[in-house]
RNA sequence: GUGGUCGUAGCUCAGCUGGUAGAGCACUCGGUUGUGGUCCGAGAUGUCGCGGGUUCGAGCCCCGUCGAUCACCCCA
């Protein structure tokens, strides 16, 4: 081959996550498990864009957040519109359910969404530019009993992997009117510490982001602040014990964590994470919570939900921690091995024949020896391997070997197609 | 965004106090004519992240830059 002159390659922009064969087959299989178990509890796919109107996530997910007053990737389209990569995925399902009156059917709307979402962070193991993550809302009803359902369908799903070294924290950050008056005695406790100035900033801008400080002065200050929970209403508590015990009744493992802090402001009512231990700073696998007032402050009926968003990325780095293997699926049915050129027409077509009737064929390309094209059969982790050669035109038959077993057995080549079902069943 | 660590073949890494690169795995071919996974043999593969500087000479030293990583921060 002629010297090409070499140019300067190109790299992925900072941070972002690739997932490419062998990894791959991890994502995918992690992914589909997570969406399965939104499927199996009734809930149906949302498809939404991944860029947004600005607005709907200032609005939507609050401009005190650091998520939105720091980390979104927003730019002007030549239309001169303000848009930003979606850093999350609640309010684009709820601007959905508004704009396309879904919450008129009956409720609740159950919807599960699975894609691309972007922050512009510092990267980070288990934290990405462009990052993935499988979703569900329940909208419409403010029952304890779809609290435990939507907590029960994460729990399903990262049983479903494998999963055994993380935990579910739950709490509840009440009503309106709860925090309301719990923040305001927050604020005057925090005014009797002696705090650095950047704690002071974002203490005024939201209270409870100080009994998240990993630092131990902080921790220890904080230790004896007031409880959230001692401030909610008789009917925010009433909720709140009725999720606790039907968390209890389905056998469902929590702690409750009165300190627990989640970024997005919407959220209201139950609030839950899971975290996992082998995960390193980054270790929250999956959260969510319930979020009264999102849809009428987006301009919808003044109904509640509640929904969570799981790492897809982060569930990768979970199994990969755990040392959880993939089980054991033989993607192909067959595959080919041809070693003269006359073969290699016959392979070609009968590869083509054979996929019609849905058997997954692959084959040897190129000038392979018969050692190397059977060495690719073993890899590509095919059930059978067929070799066709001069002798099997002329015989019109061939040695189906099962990769497995090792045995062959003859088979007629231009009827295997036609008994592909018996064959590959 | 702040601070620390790291960046050598596809992967995991070695490379002594500076003298222009190696191992294992993977890959390709072969081990008497056409059957993989074990074993044996042979072979191919590198702008030493990138750009400057110091030096007779730099993968090794200095500066910058890009990227990864760890912690903070934030959160999935």
């Amino acid at each position: 081959m002629a010297k090409v002159e070499r140019t300067q390659p190109l790299q992925a922009p900072k941070g972002v996550s690739e997932y490419f064969p062998d990894r791959s087959r991890t994502f995918e299989h992690v992914r589909s498990s997570l969406i399965t178990a939104a499927k199996n509890s009734g809930y149906e796919l949302i498809e939404l864009p991944v860029f947004e109107d600005t607005e709907l996530f200032k609005r939507g997910v609050g401009e005190s957040t650091d998520v939105v007053s720091k980390e979104m990737y927003t730019f002007e389209d030549r239309g001169g519109r303000s848009i930003t990569l979606r850093p999350e995925g609640t309010a684009g399902v709820m601007r959905s359910v508004i704009e396309h009156n879904l919450d008129r059917g009956q409720l609740p709307v159950k919807v599960w969404y699975s894609g691309a979402f972007f922050r512009a962070e510092r990267p980070q193991a288990g934290r990405y530019r462009q990052f993935y993550q499988v979703g569900i809302e329940a909208i419409g009803l403010n029952d304890p009993e779809i609290d435990v359902e939507v907590i029960a369908v994460a729990e399903r799903a990262f049983r479903s992997l494998g999963l055994k070294n993380y935990h579910l924290e739950i709490t509840s950050l009440g009503d309106r009117e709860s925090r309301a008056r719990y923040t305001t005695d927050l604020r005057k406790y925090i005014a009797t510490l002696d705090l650095d100035e950047e704690s002071v900033k974002r203490a005024e801008i939201n209270p409870l982001r100080l009994f998240d400080d990993k630092r131990e002065a902080i921790k220890s200050a904080m230790s004896s602040a007031p409880i959230l929970m001692e401030y909610l209403t008789a009917e925010s508590a009433a909720h709140f014990e009725r999720v606790k015990e039907l968390l209890t009744a389905l056998g469902i493992a929590f702690t409750v964590n009165n300190r627990m802090v989640r970024g997005l402001d919407y959220y209201t009512g139950t609030a839950f994470e899971f975290v996992h231990h082998d995960l390193g700073a980054q270790s929250g696998i999956g959260g969510g919570g319930r979020y009264d007032g999102l849809m009428a402050e987006l301009g919808g009926g003044d109904l509640s939900g509640i929904g969570f968003g799981i790492g897809v990325d982060r569930c990768v780095l979970a199994c990969e921690a755990e040392g959880i293997a993939l089980p054991e699926t033989l993607a192909l049915d067959l595959f080919i091995v041809p070693i003269t050129p006359a073969s290699k027409t016959l392979s070609v077509t009968l590869a083509e024949q054979l996929r019609d009737r849905g058997v997954a064929v692959d084959m040897a390309y190129g000038d392979r020896s018969l050692k190397g094209g059977m060495k690719a059969a073993d890899k590509s982790l095919a059930r059978f391997s067929l070799v066709l050669g001069d002798d099997e035109l002329a015989s019109d038959s061939a040695l189906l070997k099962n990769m497995r077993t090792g045995e062959s057995r003859s088979i007629k080549i231009s009827t295997l197609a036609d008994d592909a079902e018996n064959i590959f069943e």
